[in-house]
RNA sequence: GUGGCCGUAGCUCAGUUGGCAGAGCAUCUCGCUGUGGCCGAGAGGGUCGAGGGUUCAAGCCCCUCCGGCCACC
């Protein structure tokens, strides 16, 4: 019902190309998982995401809990056949939503209007709805049937993110918290068809990551995520952080790096051995303008592109590319047109599906390392060039 | 013709007893990592309809003119 092997690695790195195969489908690792939070993919059709080469897409255990609701998804007949989407699911636990909503939370910047409130206890975290106020408590049990009802391939254990500044106290107190909610749910879970992932925590503190890097592996699930990485920390902290851990992980099970990331941080990733990413990158910064190129990412709504007949990238396979010049992707983004988001969306997911595949093919010639270089040294040159001469 | 109201950023408008010219939207940059299509940060943009007067100081008070709207002959 649920196996992973390793097919390829590649000289000098850590990095490892495999074949995940899980009730609804085959996934080829490494891989990256667009985000259909509340049961859909951002101005995307099930088709367009199956044609742009997802092999896999994500979804949200707390909003779908508040929205339909659960039971009523489990009425539909899962959320597969609800969304129309026939390809495996993993659903995310909510714990980034203890992080994200936190009353108090600095570290992301909370959006005015969107009031929820989180209360973290022992036994479980307390939610305000964002949608009625209404207030809800769930326990790692409770998120475990939750998803049971969704009915995704993978479902993730409850855990509490915290934000990177955490001092040493409280990052110790959430992990703790995290192991004993990731036992709770493996003891809940019973259902053959789904495989439960529990998931690393330990703020920037790498003895404790370490810790809880061993508590993980030892709970001897079928994958290991790692969390509590992306929310805000440098890039350096957090390949550290990977460096750390990565080698004390099992290597016959894949290990999910939540919430990256940009095109750097997945190739950083795959190099110290990660198999699964998701992250809102590439479809939200689609819908505010953002596209990527080989040479970096640049934004549409730039003047300069008002007039610009070239695709927005040269040599681009995805269908926006085919059809559409730059200076009328600028014109549907200056017009508010949704049909902006969606050619916008198509490509930035086209980019990096297709990043994915071509590490995947370096990794498997053994070549990854080249691939890595190669890449970075077009992709981050923007970025420099940027920064010393701003237009 | 007479009376009244109005004229301030590209647009819609605030502007206190006279005291450094403002907001929202738009424009132009930048940011966004287990999703609110948002949001945040910053920038450019003004002979305050024109001219004169009073005053240390006028968008504001006085006079003339121009333009717009309304009412009444």
């Amino acid at each position: 019902m649920f196996k992973f092997f390793v097919q390829a690695k590649s000289p000098n790195t850590s990095a490892r190309a495999g074949i995940l195969e899980i009730p609804h489908g085959k996934i080829h690792s490494p891989f990256f998982m667009p985000i259909g939070t509340t049961g859909f993919v951002k101005t995307l059709t099930p088709d367009e995401l199956k044609s742009l080469g997802a092999e896999i897409i994500l979804a949200n255990t707390y909003h779908l809990y508040l929205r339909p609701g659960d039971k009523n998804i489990k009425k539909f007949g899962g959320l597969h056949k609800w969304m129309g989407w026939n390809g495996p699911i993993l659903t995310d636990s909510g714990g980034y939503q203890i992080f994200s909503l936190y009353e108090g939370n600095t570290s992301h910047q909370n959006k005015s209007d969107f009031k929820t409130h989180v209360r973290v206890h022992d036994s479980g975290v307390e939610f305000k709805s964002h949608i009625d106020g209404s207030i809800h408590f769930l326990t790692p049990r409770d998120v475990i049937k939750i998803q049971n009802n969704i009915g995704a391939d993978i479902i993730m254990a409850l855990d509490e993110c915290i934000p990177h500044h955490a001092d040493k106290k409280y990052a110790a107190r959430a992990m703790k918290r995290t192991h004993d909610w990731a036992l709770q749910c493996k003891k809940a879970h019973k259902n053959p068809r789904q495989a439960l992932f529990p998931i690393i925590q330990g703020g920037m503190y790498k003895n404790l990551r370490i810790e809880s890097a061993k508590f993980i592996s030892d709970l001897d699930l079928p994958g290991i995520a790692i969390g509590g990485l992306s929310v805000g920390e440098t890039k350096k902290q957090m390949y550290e952080i990977l460096e750390t851990i990565m080698p004390i992980l099992p290597k016959n099970k894949p290990i999910y790096l939540m919430g990256v990331g940009s095109p750097e941080d997945l190739l950083e990733a795959i190099d110290r051995g990660v198999d699964m990413f998701d992250c809102v990158m590439p479809t939200r910064l689609a819908r505010h303008g953002s596209f990527w190129t080989l040479t970096g990412r640049r934004n549409i709504k730039n003047s300069k592109y008002r007039l610009d007949q070239k695709p927005l990238m040269e040599n681009c396979g995805c269908y926006t590319c085919q059809k559409f010049t730059r200076s009328y992707l600028r014109h549907l983004f200056t017009e508010h047109e949704t049909l902006g988001l969606r050619l916008m969306t198509i490509h930035n997911l086209h980019f990096l599906l297709n990043l994915m595949r071509d590490a995947r093919t370096a990794i498997t010639k053994g070549k990854f390392r080249q691939f890595k270089k190669a890449f970075l040294a077009k992709f981050k040159a923007h970025a420099v060039r940027r920064r010393r001469t701003p237009q």
